[in-house]
Formats: structure tokens, sequence, C-alpha cells
DNA sequence: GAACGGGGCTGAATCGATTCGATCCGGTGC
DNA sequence: GCACCGGATCGAATCGATTCAGCCCCGTTC
């Protein structure tokens, strides 16, 4: 059987009590003793027992993380920053992928619920905030991640998909395309809502003579981005878009793959095209792809920040956080 | 404060062990009973406490599993298949990426055996054996992923990458190629050296007359294959290989990108291209990439039920379980 | 009707770390 | 010489669930 507590103190000669202060608060011990204590300790190979220590201390060393969609690298990113952060305190992450299945995203609270996590970050898909609520009410805290709460009863992190939206539109007339086609779905997707509001509010706001039209997709896949093109493929060639701004950067890789014809790729030249994300394989395909960066790492960090936060002082007020989205300009557009 | 289960004991009128049993054996406890207390614990809206379950029972809900590399998606695949499983059984995972680095490695595997984890899933990187036995004196088994324990004390989940290197010049060389290059590194990375190897034995095996040189990268990223096909697009064009087998398709997708000429990609006509694990993007490339695929989320479903196995019964022999690649052929090769 | 059996339930002991009031002790001040 | 102080340490109480020996009660058996 492992080594207790108990038998550290045992054989350095000195009460559990004391262990435990060594363990906790070593500059309130003397020195000598805490070398003792800590060979001891060293001898037996001790390790802690994390389910003692929580269940008296009430303190945990997880946080758990819910995502809907871990096929996509942007949220790979968004885990990464956490995780980084997290590391940095000495906490875990338990993570959950609820592909887009809102019972999943629930069972998976009720076990962070049992296992007292320090607090959960979430991209919720489906309506939370009351399995939410309940867990603040135990003490729990959450933050949204790219989401907002409807009425600020939660922190979020998120970037700015209206700006982000109008920013690719606006690139895209700047460069003279004036038939822009927005791909992306469904649009019940708050953030996919925003991005097309913004090319709206973009192509609205121009001198020039720009139309915008909508390719809806069931998803925001790479299979979904490559039908979306066969589609506009199919058209005659006057009525095809001369730019596309894709909701995200997997639907722009499946546009990409399909706007090609006797082996050359329309893009840029005839259809002029932008993603959102800047994922890593952006700028590895076959047309490096201009796209609008989110600073992924950085939400998870800073996610994770403000979470420790709030689990340290319950009465912290909800903030939101919004990044600005970056527009970085590659070969596609 | 959140209701104990002394709490629920006394709203339904009977004791702490009872309602223990109703958790855990209702089956032995009598019907009306099982009601009434089931529905003090909706009243009172009574979740488990895991930490004082674990510390009494000895049982974790928690498996670990590190991971080296974060940024490649097939540990991604290889993680949802892990995740898939351990949820089926009311298991959360504890994600840990290390990014090769050897120091954060081992600081999770201490955080794991802090958490007491039910055991730990571990794509390693440096020699973790002894941390590893360490784990299993406290009764933690740990399942190694696409690695073998030298010694065969571990049980492990992995793919035959020497036949898939075979499989990949059998394939190069049946279709006429000659001059085959091996692109990857570094070679004390165990599954390259495999698939190097394999590719020899393909080459040894022939009877046509095929030459083979191997173009090491210091690392198995977009990057670094971009890098090597940069090497090789500097040469005389006679002096290119004619073939090119990339150690993992993130390589691949760096030399596809790079292997370009006056717009028109030199694959697959000049230098057929094929890649190793089959990564969703392989699919999506702009010549779509021909792979050998590994079937990610079955390995990382098997490692876990062997997991569970071995933590339910400590005296299991740890057993090697091999998967065999398939190959997948696309445009590319 | 006494002995027996067993289903259903009780409640105290237990897991291991933390916490905090009590205790000890050497030094200081008067 | 005595009271007092404070740093260092002690050790009992505690967190909440599980476990198990033991009790109660009712039906069965002979």
């Amino acid at each position: 059987m492992a080594a207790s507590i108990r038998d550290v103190a045992q054989l350095a000669g000195v009460s559990v009590g004391t262990v435990s202060n060594v363990l906790n608060r070593p500059d309130e011990v003397a020195p000598d003793t805490v070398t003792r204590v800590n060979s001891a300790i060293e001898q037996l190979a001790y390790v802690r027992n994390d389910a003692a220590r929580r269940l008296r201390a009430g303190v945990s060393r997880t946080v758990g993380f819910v995502v809907l969609d871990g096929q996509n690298p942007f949220f790979n990113d968004v885990v990464r920053g956490a995780e980084d952060e997290a590391f940095r305190h000495g906490i875990a992450l338990i993570h959950g992928n609820t592909d887009e299945d809102v019972a999943r995203e629930r069972m998976y609270l009720d076990l962070f619920e049992e296992q007292q996590v320090r607090g959960v970050l979430i991209a919720p898909h489906g309506d939370v905030t009351s399995q939410l609520a309940r867990l603040r009410a135990r003490g729990i805290p959450s933050v949204l991640i790219d989401r907002f709460s409807g009425d600020g009863r939660f922190s979020s992190v998120s970037v700015d998909s209206l700006a982000g939206g109008r920013m690719a539109a606006e690139h895209l007339i700047g460069t003279g395309r004036r038939r822009i086609a927005v791909v992306g779905g469904p649009y019940d997707l708050r953030q996919m809502n925003d991005r097309l509001a913004g090319a709206r509010i973009a192509v609205d706001d121009s001198d020039a003579d720009v139309e915008l039209e909508v390719v809806a997709t069931e998803a925001m896949t790479v299979a979904e981005g490559a039908a979306a093109g066969e589609r506009i493929l199919a058209r005659p060639r006057r009525e095809r878009p001369d730019a596309v701004f894709a909701g995200n950067d997997l639907l722009a890789l499946g546009l990409l793959q399909s706007l090609v014809v006797d082996g050359r790729s329309l893009v840029p030249d005839e259809i002029a095209l932008i993603g959102f994300d800047d994922i890593p394989f952006a700028a590895a395909a076959a047309v490096p792809l201009t796209s609008l960066r989110q600073p992924s790492r950085v939400i998870g960090r800073t996610a994770l920040r403000i979470l420790l936060e709030e689990s340290t002082d319950p009465e912290a007020i909800p903030r939101q956080t919004v990044f600005q989205p970056e527009l970085i300009v590659r070969a596609s557009a």
C-alpha cells in the first residue's frame, strides 16, 4: 500500500499536522524539521492523496472543458491555450467532446459536478444556462467560450465575429470584387450569423455596387465546403460570384478543393476566397488561404485565467471579453 | 452548502448506509425504500461527492492521457476514440499535452499519480518506464500508444509501421517509380525508423532496379515538409526522385505545397507522393493524398479498453496489440 | 412454540489530508 | 524569580461516502 501522511510523520518523528504544514506552508515550519520531513517523503516515495485533500480542503485541481467540435483545429488550439495556462497552475484539464450532442453535453456537466472541478470552460451548443447556474450555486464557476450568455450572468471570451465579417467583406470589396457569396451555416449558429451580418454591413457601407448572396451549408465542415463549391461551379460562369467568404477555414478548404477547372484553380483569379479562424492548415493549403485569425490560444488562456479568478473570488462580476480578429492576407484573396 | 448523503438519509428517514446502498446496489434494497430515497435525492438535488467516494472506496473515474504532439490530427483522433469509449463507462479523460517536452511529461505523470487516476494512456517521448513502473506499484496501470515498452512490461497498442513502410514503397514501385525518397525524421523516433526500414525491405525485395534515398527532417511538421520540398526542388530535374514517401501526412502536406513549378503541381505526374496516418485533411488536399491509414479511433478505443481491463484485474498479462495500416489510394500516388 | 434463516436496515469505523485550538518551551522584561 | 510572549509543534475533529458486523422482525420448519 502507498505511504500516507501518517507514515511520513512517523518516520520523520513529527505529527501529521506538521507534515501537512511542510506540504502547504513550509515557511511556518522550522527549517531543519522541513528537511527531515522532506527526506522522509523522499524515502517513502510519498505522494499526496488528492481525494483526501479535496474532501477536507475543498480545493480542486482540475478544470473541465467541454468542446462541441473536436474536429475543428480552432477548438484544439483553444484547448491548448487553456491547458498551457492550467499547467502553469498545477491544474489538469478534464476534456469532453460533445460532438454537438446536447445530451452528451449535459452528461459531462454532471460528471464535472460530481468531480467538483474547480470550474468549467464551455463552448456550449444547447442551452446550458440552467445547468451552469446550478454549478455556480455549488461554487463552480464557468466561462463561456465563443458564445455569450444571453443575460450576461456568466463571463465569456470570444472574438468579434461581426467585425470579422465586415473586415472580410471590406477586403474583398477593396480588392475589386463585386459579387460576394457568403458560404456557411446553419445560421442559428450565432457566430455564423454575426459573420454574415458583418459582411452585410460592409456591403451596405460601400460606395461601390456590390452584390451579396448567401450559400447555405448544413455544417461547417470540409465536406460541406466542397459540396458548396460544386454547386457554385455548376452555374454558368457569369453567374458565379467573384469572391467567396467562407464561414470558417474548414469550409474554405473544401471550397478550395472543389473550385478547380481543368486542373487549374479558379482561386484567386476568378474567385477570391477568404476564410475564418486561420487554422494551421490554412497557410499550408494549395493556395495559401487568406483568413481572419482568431487568437485561439490566447482565448483559451484568457478564459482559464478568468475562471481561476472567479473560483477564487465568488463575488467576481461576470465580464465579457472580446478579441478582435486579424486579417491575414495570403494568396487566396 | 451542497447536500450530503446525510441530508438525504434524514429526509428519506433512513440511515446513510441505506442511501449508499441505493446508490450502489439498488437491488439489495426494498423497492419502496429505493423510491423514497430517490425522491429525497431529487428534492435536495444531491450529487455524489466523488472525492469522498474515492477516498473510501479507492475507485477513480478518471483516466489520464498524455500525448506528445497535440498538433497532429492523428493523435487527436486517437484521443477521440479513447474519449468515446471512456464516456461509455462514465469515465472522464484528463488530457495532457507534452509538446515533446520530457519534463512536462513527467509532471503530468506526477499529477496523475496524485489524482489517483484509474489508469494512464501515454504516447511517450522520453523514457518513462521507471515512472510507469512506479505508478503500477500503486495499482495504476498504463497502456502505451504507438510505442512498445522495451521489455514487454506494459501493454501497448500501435500500428505496424514496418508493414506500412513496405506497403508504401511497394505501391510506389508497383506504379513504376524507381527513385524513391523517404522524407522524415528524426530517426530516433521509432515509428519513423520502422517506416523507413519497411521501405528498405520493399526495395530490397523488388526485382526492379530501385534507388532509395533518405531526406532527413528535424520534425514531422508541415513546415519541415515544405522545407524538404524546397530542397528537392532546388536540384536539377534529373536528380529529383520520382516518388516521395513522407513519414506522416503533415510532412506530405508540406511537400505538396512546395512541389509546385509555374503554378503547376509536380504531384503526381513527375513526383508521386504518399503519406502516413490518413488524417482528415489528407483527402482534402489540393491533390488528394494517397496515404496509409491508421485506425486512429480504434487505437484509442482499444487502448482504453485494455486499460480498464488491467485496472480491474491487476494480474492481467501485458499484451501488445498491433493493427495493420491500410493503403488508401488517392490522386497523389 | 422454539429454533432457524435471511431480507432489510442501522450506525460506527474508516479512508487520508487539513485545520485550528491547545500545549510546550526558551527567551525577555521587570 | 515570575509572568508573559510567540514561534514551533501537536493531535483531535472534520470532510462525505463506503463497508460490514450486528440487530430486528417475520416467516418457515420440525
